[in-house]
DNA sequence: CAACAGTGTTGTCAATGACTACATGATTCC
DNA sequence: GGAATCATGTAGTCATTGACAACACTGTTG
């Protein structure tokens, strides 16, 4: 709402970097109002452009906001790449690392993530490649998990995608305000912990690809599911 | 946008029942063309009422969008009941019934998922309620499970956020595009599969009988040592 | 029958996204 | 070096919208 004066300096007729500028306000707003909210003439007041400016650089409304959820995606890869360095080398600390950090980026900015779920950009394909970049180094760390036989063989994609969509499921009962924010870290703790059973391999059971796991030693009768 | 002739028959000067004509005119508009596109006066227009008449009975835009989601829960809670009291199998078929019947309905009701997905009816706790409604079947499921210690012991209320929240954030997958809507039904399926095997208790290890026997070959794993 | 409350109507306002025509400045090419 | 050209910013305009206020119609209740 309320034009937030960025630089009152004195600004010659070109801008220089309008976009970026439009961007990083557009954020801010999208941070603090929503998207819904977000205004491009009230954009345009902040960055102390006319109010055709933003349409230099964004076409639409929704471009922008596809814009802003390309960036947002963007930002989720990076945190869950730092994650996994910053992590040590036990696999199940790699994931519930990544997935903490992930957890955690989302409920820190819930219009962001409302805006990369939204089903608006679904023409935009910049944003589309972006969420798979993001998606990258979860499958990375699924092959990890293969190559050290604790997760079951098969396609990483599948199991990324599963471990993915339960943590951004989580975050959205929290941001919903339908589970009280202290849960988070409960919930998700739990559920890499199912997760990592449930897609457990070698010692683990039922694994329906085992025939095609060449490298797999052969899962024995039962149980062993080591509880803790 | 186009004003969708109803009822074109005249009209005395009071509707009759003005509210329920608005939340359908809405649910249709919504269905089409997105929360974000939804125009009061365009509802007005459609039902045939004057552009300020929504007004006595929606306060305001957000309110008639949290009916909506209220909605959308009520109908949610009544697809997985549904869904629960055909399958009375097993308890891995009841779960995978559930989860396809979620999985379903939101991908069959992409703009009303979004709408209840959404953080911006924060302060109504009447969305909460419903939300809360709609979750009770899917918890007693999970009592079941644990009655028939097929599930761990503990919260039931954990395990059951945990299921929606993955389920929920497979269909935003296919939702937003990110994923093939032809991945649906696996993408599930082998998060049923997953949970059941990570959330086990007692005996139940990788009970996987397929109710829906679609793409997964069905898993001997171990004999189901049979509850009770 | 008269007050009254519920509901619908008309009128109005400021804000917005989108569009057009025009201005200014930077880059390129002769 | 200067002109053509293109990118970028500006001013003006329009239809639409949500919100609000003042007024009209209608059934109910005392």
């Amino acid at each position: 709402m309320s034009a937030m004066n960025d630089q009152p300096e004195q600004r010659r007729y070109h801008h220089g970097d309008l976009r970026t500028a439009l961007l990083e306000a557009a954020e801010r707003s999208v941070r603090a109002h929503g998207a819904a909210q977000l205004s491009l003439r009230d954009l345009a007041r902040a960055v102390g452009v006319s109010h055709a400016a933003p349409r230099r650089h964004f076409a639409d409304r929704q471009e922008l906001l596809d814009a802003l959820a390309e960036e947002g995606f963007a930002l989720l890869g990076e945190n869950i790449r730092r994650a996994l360095v910053d992590a040590d080398e036990d696999f199940a600390a790699r994931t519930r690392g990544t997935a903490s950090a992930f957890a955690h980026f989302a409920v820190e900015n819930p219009a962001l993530l409302e805006l990369m779920n939204s089903t608006k950009h679904q023409g935009a394909p910049s944003v589309a490649r972006a969420a798979e970049a993001a998606f990258e180094p979860i499958f990375e760390l699924i092959r990890e998990g293969q190559a050290q036989d604790i997760l079951e063989a098969g396609e990483p994609e599948e199991l990324g995608l599963i471990l993915y969509a339960t943590i951004n499921g989580i975050t959205m009962l929290v941001n919903t305000n339908m589970v009280p924010a202290g849960r988070l870290d409960e919930l998700t703790d739990t559920a890499v912990s199912q997760f990592l059973r449930g897609a457990a391999g070698g010692a683990g059971v039922g694994t329906i690809s085992s025939a095609r796991a060449g490298s797999r030693p052969p899962t024995p009768g039962c149980p062993v599911r080591a509880r803790g």
